[in-house]
RNA sequence: GCCGAAGUGGCGGAAUUGGCAGACGCAGCAGACUCAAAAUCUGCCGUUGGCAACAACGUGCCGGUUCGACCCCGGCCUUCGGCACCA
């Protein structure tokens, strides 16, 4: 054998595997199946450290899986819409396709040089034709299905991009790509109807017991869901009755004031009849020209102005003013909030501010609270009420159900659930995305462009000069249609969808790539999905597996799909960080995946960050680290090697009884080490506890380097299931070992090996001796012997004896296998 | 503020169901091989005391449950992540 040179070795085997198309896949509804998916990547250009390790997880498990019989789908693709290709076209007059096609040509590149066992017959470009028609196809769906419309609203605007944003994307008020601060826009857009699904969304949380708690709550944070009652308060003079909801029922006989938000429909209603119209409207703009974060910050000053007009509430025909406020929400609820300061923290800032009556309606029990002691609200949800007619005397549970029934009897209000969820705002005012197919027409109005003519292809003669909105809008060839209803003149929708819409379905068109008449089969969709294991990074928590889930609940609904839930189990792996944090070109403490498999090999690479950390757990790089990865790789090569003969010639089955005791041990080791590593693969994703079990058994191969009357059959046992071992985590220096000594076919379609219960067992356990929970001695005995006799083995033990000696035993605990606790006084 | 996760040697981490704390690797130290170095192989490697056998201490802090606690319970501290005027 050679020296092990990774590069050649590596070039060599990705070669053949192409060549061979070893990783094609085909349905095969007689084979159980398995679907392991990486989330596909943005095709910035370069493959980072974060992408290796996503793809190593998935490597390993859809090689494992295949090992164990499955038939895998294992897929890859490009989420390859979106702003950097235009913001590249806008710098430097690269056209988006062309810049995205040679970045993806260079990805696929480093991603094969990675040894990845995909099925690249299946891949898909989010931006091509062939896929991105089908997306205008789902969202002609949604649209016939009442999900998509279009309206007029507040929406996130960033300068920066020059596009609206979804709140999803909306980071502490500044902008998820870019960190400029989002202002407010009164803009028309399209919208999907996620919080139609928004129950559903959350009930099916339930599900997902192959997710991450995390991320479960975090869905189930993001949706929000609170109950209450909606009712309506009369605005005498208005000649208008306004709707309020509350979560705190039990508090309406303290309203003393109405909150509305500034973008309040009826602001300017209120304006005309106040006789403060100027002194409001100049408090409306003010509140209007905040950012998102000064007006949503906790911290930040509740204002407001009075209006002089008055609600009277319904419960006990009290008056309350009319406020207009800078922080009640336009879209959360209804726009207004009713003010009860002695029950509400913010209330009470806000009454104490402006001088608005206080009326306490709940003590505590036990305790009577006094207006005039009390420094702050009394937000406990405990108590009895008081001054609330005759729910006075009633604890908050009673009360709620009361006052709440009271209102729907009396017709002024109703049960509500609400949901912080808000609707999906998809239309982006940028080129370099699916075009919205939807056609305006003067006489018909919205028309959708019918199914023949998808796609609606992107145009190519745009201008991409920096600052011009909507590249889109100025082709005048893009723009100008004709009606498909009536056949006159009509102009062209010319937003393109949130790219977010591009990946909410691209796992299902993985199961059927090619189709051209339908986005996927439903039969081949229903064998694949849903995804098995799905893979990728935290920060997809809410944002893109929330409109994942969203979609496949409308397929379903639709009859396109048979399952709830798209993604089965979910593993969400740390972050690949180097000195204490994330790798970045600002901080300089990047490592290239490039550089690292063009020094040590992609097996290295794959080894080492498989190796350092669990799984969903941060990463610190280390390049001491990753050469001790390679030095391992060198040491199997190297063991292998020296046994090189005895592999080659010895038989597969051997006499295992004529074993010599230091033989049977390392037969033990192999088998203890096979049970351990499967495992860990199936039940516990421990790659990196896996592994050390593997260097365990090569640490015992070791220990025969210089036997060379070690039993040969072993010897090729051993070689043999370290070799199957090992594929799953590096995939090439397996297959040369492989073909090197083995020479029959190819490592990786090898069945995963199983272990032998007798090889497990052993004649004698190590046991520990405690007195008083205290360890004091270890000693050889029988395995599986009875408590007695442990308790046998542990008087007669010498240690013991000297420690007991004039003291009373009271009582011994065994635990076979494993230890005699000796509790004396 | 609310919700969640984590905290173990010089470092990354292990301990799967309450049962030997520190597997495996990195770094370090020593030996073998070598003219020498590198590479490789072998051994040592939590702290303190001790020639040693061994003893005491030790998993963020304080307390509890238990024969026995990194693990369970109560109360804190620190770090990270998510949400944050949602009425």
């Amino acid at each position: 054998m050679e020296k092990y040179m990774p590069q050649q070795i590596e070039k060599k085997w990705q070669a053949k595997w192409q060549e061979s198309n070893v990783y094609k896949t085909e349905m095969d509804a007689s084979r159980p199946k398995y679907y392991a998916l990486e989330m596909f990547p943005y095709p910035s250009g370069n493959l980072h450290m974060g992408h290796v390790r996503n793809y190593s997880i998935g490597d390993v498990l859809a090689r494992y899986k295949t090992m164990e019989g499955f038939n895998v789908l294992h897929p890859m693709g490009f989420d390859a819409f979106g702003m950097p290709a235009e913001n590249a076209a806008i710098k430097n007059g690269v056209k988006p396709s062309d810049w995205t096609f040679s970045n993806i040509d260079n990805m696929k590149r480093q991603q094969r040089e990675m040894g990845l066992s995909y099925d690249w017959d299946r891949e898909v470009q989010t931006c091509r034709q062939d896929y991105y028609r089908w997306t205008q196809w789902l969202f002609q769906l949604f649209y016939k299905r009442g999900l998509a419309y279009k309206k007029k609203a507040y929406v996130n605007w960033c300068d920066t991009c020059g596009t609206v944003l979804a709140n999803e994307q909306v980071i502490d008020g500044q902008c998820w790509r870019c960190d400029s601060v989002v202002v407010k826009k009164d803009l028309s857009q399209w919208f999907l109807k996620i919080t139609d699904y928004a129950d559903v969304l959350l009930k099916d949380l339930d599900l997902l017991q192959g997710w991450p708690e995390r991320v479960r709550i975090m869905q189930e944070n993001w949706i929000g869901r609170s109950e209450g009652l909606e009712f309506e308060l009369e605005a005498p003079e208005l000649g208008e009755k306004i709707a309020a909801y509350t979560t705190r029922p039990d508090t309406v006989y303290g309203i003393t004031f109405l909150a509305l938000a500034a973008e309040h429909p009826l602001v300017e209603k209120i304006c005309a009849k106040s006789g403060k119209a100027e002194e409001i409207k100049a408090f409306v703009k003010k509140v209007q020209s905040q950012s998102d974060i000064e007006r949503t910050s906790s911290e930040s000053e509740k204002e407001g102005i009075g209006t002089g007009l008055y609600v009277v509430n319904p419960f006990n025909g009290n008056k309350a003013e009319i406020w207009i406020t800078n922080y009640v929400l336009a879209d959360y609820g209804t726009g207004a909030v009713i003010g009860v300061p002695s029950e509400d923290q913010r209330d009470w800032m806000f009454a104490t501010k402006y001088g608005i009556e206080k009326i306490i309606t709940l003590q505590p029990k036990g305790q009577t609270l006094v207006l005039e002691e009390m420094t702050e609200a009394y937000t406990d949800k405990a108590g009895v009420l008081v001054n609330s007619a005759e729910f006075s005397g009633m604890d908050i549970k009673a009360a709620m159900k009361g006052i709440m029934d009271k209102a729907e009897a009396e017709g002024f209000g109703k049960r509500r659930v609400n949901y912080r969820l808000r609707d999906w705002l998809i239309s982006r005012q940028r080129y370099w995305g699916a075009p919205i197919p939807v056609i305006y027409c003067d006489d018909c109005g919205e028309v959708l462009v019918p199914e023949d003519q998808l796609p609606v292809k992107l145009p190519e003669d745009v201008d991409f000069k920096q600052g011009s909105v909507s590249p889109l809008a100025q082709s005048k060839s893009f723009v100008n249609c004709t009606c498909p209803k009536c056949g006159k003149p009509a102009r062209r929708e010319t937003d393109t969808m949130d790219t977010f819409i591009c990946s909410s379905w691209y796992y299902l068109r993985y199961t059927d790539p090619h189709n051209e008449n339908i986005p996927f089969d439903k039969d081949k969709v229903n064998y694949w999905a849903p995804v098995d294991q799905y893979i990728g990074g935290i920060e997809h928590a809410i944002l893109h597996l929330l409109y994942s889930r969203f979609f496949t609940k409308v397929l379903k609904d639709a009859g396109m799909v048979d399952f709830p839930e798209p993604f089965t189990n979910l593993l969400t792996q740390g972050m690949v960080l180097k000195d204490g944090s994330k790798m970045s070109k600002s901080k300089g403490n990047v490592v290239s995946p490039e550089e690292i498999i063009g020094k040590y090999g992609a097996d290295t690479a794959r080894l080492f960050i498989l190796f350092a950390a669990p799984v969903d757990r941060d990463l610190d790089w280390s390049d001491q680290g990753v050469e001790g990865s390679f030095r391992f790789l060198r040491r199997v090569w190297r063991i292998l090697e020296i046994f090189e003969d005895k592999i080659k010639n010895a038989p597969d089955e051997y006499d295992v009884s004529s074993l010599t005791p230091e033989e049977k041990e390392l037969r033990h080791v192999l088998h203890v080490t096979i049970q351990k590593v499967t495992e860990d693969i199936k039940e516990r994703f421990m790659f990196n506890t896996a592994i050390s079990s593997i260097m365990e058994l090569v640490n015992a191969f070791y220990g025969f380097q210089n036997s060379t009357d070690v039993n040969a059959g072993l010897v090729r046992e051993v070689a043999v299931n370290l070799m199957k071992m090992l594929a799953p985590f590096v995939p090439h220096i397996t297959e040369e070992l492989w073909s090197v000594l083995i020479g029959e076919g190819s490592v990786h379609t090898q069945k995963w090996p199983g272990f032998d219960e007798e090889a497990i067992k052993t004649a004698e356990v190590e046991i520990v001796l405690q007195i008083n929970g205290k360890v004091r001695d270890r000693i050889m005995i029988a395995s599986n012997i009875d408590k007695s006799a442990m308790e046998e083995a542990a008087k007669a033990n010498k240690r013991v004896q000297e420690l007991t000696e004039g003291k009373t035993i009271v009582k011994m605990i065994c635990v076979p296998n494993k230890l005699v606790n000796v509790v004396v006084k």
